[in-house]
DNA sequence: AGCGTAACGTTATCTTATCACATAGTTGTG
DNA sequence: CACAACTATGTGATAAGATAACGTTACGCT
């Protein structure tokens, strides 16, 4: 946690300040309750959350979980099946499990193309109960 | 348009009218959309329109997407892949398509099997440019 | 009629997200 | 250096989405 850590990647403060909250907390975090987190560094209003968050989506460091209206820091390295990768969400513990699947990729493209569908961005969410909830 | 229109498919007064507006749109609309548009018919409160909207989305007359935080009205008549449908999202001109995949729904089964995820409800949202915007 | 349940109405409140506008830092160019 | 162009920031206000809490009305049933 040095004073300058967050210079690494080319982020700028804030958004070094945001990344290293998502990569914290290890799951799906809210826009404000990232603005909570931040108050003592600083954070005041929402946009500086949101516009960090922009920017973090963008360069595809977190993904939106859209239907928890939540933001995750991307675990896979490399993310280059980004464009289609896929959320188990539990809805008991709310951990999250982000896979990359061809198989699935290839599909959506097809489909897409078959609607002569121009394709930008996929969203895949499942929703259920992890392995260990439901055996607990 | 008859006074008692609505009580076709069982609905309530206020889930019929929910249910026209959405129809009539043949796009997604927003709950606050909904609700302005219904404000002659009554509406006063968001309330009134969400809880119409849970029992139609219950029923499966009606898709929430999460990607837009609005509603469409199901397209499918039977809409028994209703688990798993793929809507295609156009951002220039709004228009959604409704489809359903089996090959998508058995790949998304077996990767939740893989995971030992217990799967309850799937969300997916392709956002790009349908044929049309794409030629004009 | 009496009971239970589902739907409704209303107000307030909470959460999520964006607008508008002013300011400051950064970079590239002449 | 000076300037323009761009990017990031700070701040206050407000829009848009969703739910809580509470009481009331309508409906189905025996």
């Amino acid at each position: 946690m040095n004073q300058h850590a967050y210079s690494i990647d080319g982020l700028t403060k804030n958004q070094s300040l945001v990344m290293n909250e998502l990569s914290k907390a290890g799951g799906p975090l809210g826009a404000y309750a990232i603005l909570d987190q931040l108050r003592d560094r600083g954070f005041r209003a929402p946009l500086q959350v949101y516009r960090a968050l922009d920017k973090l989506v963008e360069a595809g460091l977190v993904h939106k979980l859209e239907s928890l209206n939540a933001f995750v820091a991307c675990r896979q390295p490399g993310c280059e099946g980004h464009e289609t990768t896929v959320f188990m969400i539990c809805e008991t513990c709310g951990q999250t499990t982000e896979i990359s699947d061809t198989a699935l990729a290839k599909r959506l493209k097809k489909l897409a193309g078959d609607f002569e569908f121009g394709l930008r961005e996929t969203t895949i969410e499942l929703r259920g109960t992890c392995h260990l909830c439901s055996t607990n």
